[in-house]
DNA sequence: CCGTGATTTTGTGTATACATGCTGCGTGCG
DNA sequence: CGCACGCAGCATGTATACACAAAATCACGG
C-alpha cells in the first residue's frame, strides 16, 4: 500500500510543460491522498467535465477514487477554499455556481490584476522574461493559424503565465491563476470560436508590442481590454445560450 | 427550526466592519465546529497570539476546543487555504511564517489592489458610500487624536472597508480583506507606533479629498502610496528589531 | 566527548463507526 | 383536491481506532 505509483485513468494526460505548472503549490514534497484527489477534481472541473451545480458526493467520490470519505473530504474543503467548489453545512459539495453578477466581478477582477501583472512585467522582465514571452506569443500565434483549439488554449495559458512570471511577483501570479481557474468553466465555451480567436490575436499583438516596447501604461491598458473583451463575448455567448 | 437569516449582507448597508468583534459569540450554531475553531485560530493569529512559526498540533488544539481531531484538522485546512497557515504532508501545520520576499510580494499585492478599488470606487461609488467614507475617515481621525491604539485600527479597517464596499466588485474586496488577514501580523508592529499614524493620517487626507474629488487615478496613486509607505515601515521596523 | 545508527515515541494520514440534521415521500386532515 | 405533518432513509458532521512516517531519544562505538 505503499507503493504510490498512481495509475489512474487520468484525463488527456497530454500536458504541456508550459502549462503544466500552473499549480501554486509546489511543494515538491510527497502528495497525500487528499491532494491527489482535490487535483483530479480540479481538473475535472476546470475542463468543464463536472459541471458547475454538480453535486460532490462523498461516498461515491470515495468510491471512486477507492479511497475513505476522509482524504475526500479534505480534497473538498481544499477545493472549497480556492472557491471551485461551495460547501454548505449539513448540505454538501456542488461545484461552484457563481451567479452571474459574481462571474463578472471575477472577470472584473482578473482583468485588473492581469493589467497589474502586465505592468510590473513592463517594468522587471529580464531577458529571459522578453524572450519567453516573445516565444510563448509566436507559439500562440502559430497554434491559432493551425485551428487546433485545445493547443491554442494551451500556448494562449503560456503566453499569459509567461507575464506573470514576469511581473516578478509570486502572490500575484498565484491570485491570478486561481482566478482564472475559477473561471475557467466560463471562459471554455469563447476560446473555441474562431472569431473570439482572431480577436485576441489582435489584443495580443497589441498587448506584446506595449511589453517589448517598455511601455507599462499601454501593456496594462491592452491587457485590461483584452480581458475585458472576453468577458463580454461570455457575457454575450452565455445569454444567447440562456446559461 | 433554524431561525437563522441567511439573508446576505447588503453591499452598502449598515455593516458596522468597525466593531469587527473579537468574540466569537455562540449564540446557536451558525456554522459547524470546525468553522467556529477556524474562526477562533484565524482571530487568534491576526491578534498576534499565535506567532508566525507556531506549531499548531492537532490533539492539543482539540483538547483545548474540547472537540476531537477531525473537526481540528478541518480548521486547519480552512486556515491552509486562506494562507494563514502552512500545513506539510507528514509533518504538520504551523502559523504561516512568510518569507521577507512573500511578505514584500503581499504588500505590494494589497497595494495595487486596494489602488484598484479606490479607482473604482470613485467612479461607482453612490451616495451612501461617499458618506460612509467620509464619516469613517473622521472616525478615524478622532481616534488618531484620542491615542487609543485598537480603536484607530478598527476605525482605519472601516475606512478602507467603505472604500472596498464603494468598489462594488464583492471578490475584490474579498481578496484585499484576506490579504490583510494573512499581513495582519506583520502590520501590527507598525500601526501602533505614533509616527507612522500620523503619516498614515496624512495619505488617508490626501486620499479622501481625491476620491471626494471624483479623481481615480489620484485616489489610485494615494492608496498606492499609503500601502507602499506601510510597507516600508514594516520593513524598516522589522529590520531595527532583527525579525 | 561526540558522532552515528537503531529504537522509541509522537503525531499525522486514513479508515471506520456513531450522531445529527436534511430530504423526500406518504398519509391524514381541512 | 391541496397542504401540512410526520416518518423513514440518507448524507454529512464528529468521534475513535489503526497504520505509518518523521522526529526525538538513547545506546554504542570511535
Amino acid at each position: 500500500m505503499a507503493d504510490q505509483t498512481h495509475e489512474k485513468e487520468s484525463l488527456g494526460a497530454t500536458e504541456d510543460a508550459a502549462g503544466a505548472d500552473t499549480a501554486p503549490r509546489e511543494t515538491g514534497r510527497p502528495a497525500t491522498r487528499a491532494e491527489e484527489i482535490a487535483a483530479a477534481l480540479e481538473d475535472e472541473i476546470v475542463q468543464g467535465e463536472l459541471e458547475p451545480g454538480r453535486r460532490l458526493d462523498e461516498q461515491i467520490l470515495g468510491r471512486r477514487f477507492e479511497v475513505s470519505r476522509t482524504p475526500v473530504r479534505e480534497a473538498l474543503r481544499l477545493l472549497a477554499a480556492s472557491g471551485l467548489v461551495t460547501i454548505e453545512p449539513r448540505i454538501g459539495a456542488v461545484v461552484a455556481r457563481p451567479t452571474v453578477s459574481e462571474v463578472f466581478d471575477l472577470f472584473e477582477l482578473v482583468g485588473e490584476m492581469e493589467a497589474v501583472a502586465a505592468r510590473l512585467a513592463c517594468e522587471r522582465m529580464t531577458d529571459h522574461d522578453r524572450e519567453r514571452i516573445m516565444q510563448t506569443h509566436d507559439a500562440c500565434r502559430e497554434a491559432g493559424r493551425s485551428g487546433d483549439a485545445d493547443a491554442y488554449i494551451a500556448r494562449n495559458d503560456a503566453f499569459h503565465a509567461a507575464i506573470h512570471t514576469a511581473s516578478e511577483n509570486r502572490a500575484l501570479r498565484d491570485q491570478i491563476e486561481l482566478l482564472n481557474k475559477r473561471l475557467a468553466p466560463y471562459r471554455r465555451f469563447i476560446t473555441f470560436r474562431p472569431e473570439r480567436k482572431q480577436a485576441a490575436e489582435q489584443e495580443h499583438e497589441t498587448l506584446a508590442a506595449a511589453l517589448l516596447d517598455g511601455d507599462a501604461e499601454a501593456a496594462a491598458r491592452a491587457m485590461k481590454e483584452h480581458v475585458r473583451m472576453l468577458a463580454d463575448d461570455a457575457f454575450v455567448l452565455a445569454r444567447s445560450l440562456r446559461l
